[in-house]
DNA sequence: CGTCTATCCTGTGGGC
DNA sequence: TGCCCACAGGATAGAC
């Protein structure tokens, strides 16, 4: 599933053969892409146009077009972008096709496809509605050096929620998703589970390390390539080789060698090293109320 | 507002 | 061998 690492390789592979080309064609199969836009409605509105930058914004790809209109695709869980297959792949959704480019730039085809049909494709008129498209959505990009750790301590400050369901949601960190959470609060040595608003000051940096260093690794991988993802040429990333403890179940911690646990944290599946990543302790008053018989928030009314 | 749950969708795989 | 059903999960609407 594609998350912040994997759209970057994406972006970074097809930037520079899409920048500067116009789309001469765009063929939507899956009404559901292009909702609530018609599919002929959102082909006429980019058809023709040149495409200027290709960009990313969390889990987002951003095709910019000339006068200022913007594709904000994403790939949910089984998208996938491939550029000039040389075998027709399955699941095909959307057929792009760019002009022929000067110096003798031949006619491209480019693919979307999209196993499970969650992938969208929304259009955005002018920055304005850029800008609100995003800003509705995405936090702060965890790779922007505006993510500090004060920044991180703000946004979890009162939050009951446990930490990893937090770091899930986009409008607070824009990017990570199931596999990055795991990885960077092992990396950090925190609990899934722990409420977000009761991290201690060293636990927020280090969750700022654990985020940005988990993330880059993913980046310097080229993204994991643990079901559908591939690259834009079919080939894999090689992350989900370097995984500490997501997806290992069973398998020793590679710190201390305990052994990795699944549980589900935010109803995802989720990895832990319960040695490393200490469980949450009930907070002292609760203790205190439990002890007493009274019931708690957890268990009473 | 914060948090939790159901929903969308389809291939995979465990159980029988 | 083959059928059936639970399961996987990113974003979001709706419930509380």
């Amino acid at each position: 599933m594609p998350e912040l690492p994997e759209v970057e390789t994406i972006r970074r592979q097809l930037a520079p053969l899409v920048e500067g080309r116009r789309l001469e064609r765009i063929e939507i199969f899956d009404e559901r892409w292009s909702r609530p836009l018609a599919p002929g409605e959102l082909a006429a509105a980019l058809e023709g146009r040149r495409v200027e930058r290709l960009g990313r914004r969390g889990k987002y790809l951003v095709w910019s077009f000339e006068d200022d209109v913007h594709l904000a695709q994403h790939l949910r869980m089984t998208g996938g972008v491939l550029w000039e297959p040389e075998s027709e792949p399955t699941h095909v959704r959307v057929r792009l096709q760019l002009a022929r480019g000067g110096r003798g730039v031949a006619r491209s085809r480019l693919l979307i496809t999209d196993v499970r049909r969650f992938g969208t494709g929304e259009l955005l008129l002018g920055a304005d509605a850029l800008e609100a498209f995003f800003a509705a959505r995405v936090g702060l990009e965890p790779l922007d050096e505006r993510f500090t750790a004060q920044h991180l301590r703000a946004l979890l400050r009162g939050r009951r929620a446990p930490i990893k369901a937090v770091l899930l949601d986009q409008r607070h960190i824009a990017g990570v998703g199931n596999i990055y959470a795991d990885e960077a609060l092992f990396r950090a040595r925190l609990h899934p589970l722990r409420p977000a608003g009761r991290l201690t000051r060293p636990q927020h940096a280090s969750l700022r390390l654990g985020l940005i260093e988990a993330l880059c690794a993913g980046v310097d991988a080229k993204g994991a390539s643990i079901d559908d993802f591939r690259h834009v040429d079919g080939l894999r990333g090689a992350f989900q080789d370097q995984f500490l403890v997501h997806r290992r179940a069973g398998e020793p911690c590679p710190r201390c060698g305990t052994e990795i646990v699944r549980m589900v944290v935010a109803g995802r599946g989720t990895y832990v090293c319960e040695h490393c990543q200490r469980r949450p302790r009930r907070s002292r008053a609760r203790r205190r109320r439990a002890r007493r018989g009274a019931p708690t928030r957890a268990s009473g009314g």
